[in-house]
DNA sequence: AATTGCATCAACCGCCTACTA
DNA sequence: CTAGTAGGCGGTTGATGCAAT
């Protein structure tokens, strides 16, 4: 793309808004297929983008949770995570051991099942983080019987969904205030990520799914460095799980 | 100075999933 | 329930720049 062509883009985006891509080159007049406006905003005109070398604390949170969040590190692109660690980590990385009937959902902020709390009144309600979990993960809570959606038209939406899956419900300040850590790389993950949760799903022999909603951040902290990978499989459950037969 | 090999990163491609009519 | 469409992601490619020879 020319740079004429990023700065209608840009103009675009900033009229309408990130989203129906489809719409994106007729309204910006450009010659370009929907993906690679959206892969040319995405990646590099969008404002908050951090670019520039990878510092010691971001490819610690890298090498930690790229097996759990995949290419997703705060205030960088997919793409540049993904480039940076086929390019650098990769070769690295101890090969993980089988993950047997153990898969880790990856948080993604598209339609949720059932509503947010919109007055951001975090109440701490596993269950109710469950029901939060995007429609995609068709696993969860069939029985809220709501069916309504929840779009995440701005940014304060997005924010609100991460919040409801970092909710801990025994320490309600979140892990990052609780844990006290003295190496900048925790602190980087305590700044970054907060407190995530993490959504779990095991199925047992006979077939039994149980949804588990695990905090990542202690585990994060306490999982070691020299290059293996965290797996679902090192974390313990907390709260209360869910389970679907 | 020319050539070669490697590193980097933007972009492409194909597939999967969610949504909707 | 099904098919079509859009959004998104991961694997891969190709252009470019730089260092080594």
């Amino acid at each position: 793309m020319t740079e004429e062509e990023d700065i209608l883009l840009k103009k675009c985006i900033e009229k309408y808004g990130e989203g129906t891509w489809h719409r994106v080159p007729f309204r910006a007049g450009l010659n370009h297929y929907r993906k690679s406006c959206r892969l040319r905003w995405l990646n590099y005109l969008k404002p908050d983008i951090k670019r520039g070398a990878f510092v010691d604390n971001e490819v610690d949170v890298m090498i930690r949770l790229h097996n759990l969040l995949g290419n997703i590190l705060p205030g960088r692109t997919a793409n540049d995570v993904k480039n940076y660690w086929n390019t650098y980590l990769r070769k690295k990385m101890v090969k993980p051991s089988p993950k047997l009937n153990i898969e880790v959902i990856k948080p993604r902020p598209l339609n949720l099942s059932v509503p947010l709390d919109k007055n951001n009144n975090n109440k701490n309600d596993s269950d109710h983080a469950a029901a939060s979990t995007p429609a995609s993960n068709s696993l969860v809570s069939s029985d809220s019987g709501n069916n309504s959606s929840y779009d995440f038209s701005n940014d304060n939406n997005e924010i609100m969904w991460w919040k409801n899956m970092l909710m801990n419900e025994d320490e309600p300040q979140g892990f990052g205030n609780n844990i006290n850590h003295s190496a900048s790389g925790d602190q980087f993950i305590i700044e970054a990520l907060g407190d995530v949760r993490t959504q779990v799903v095991e199925e047992d022999n006979y077939g039994k799914t149980t949804i588990k909603f695990q905090p990542m951040l202690k585990n994060v902290l306490n999982s070691p460095l020299n290059g293996e990978e965290v797996l679902a499989k090192d974390f313990t459950p907390c709260n209360k799980d869910k389970t679907i037969n």
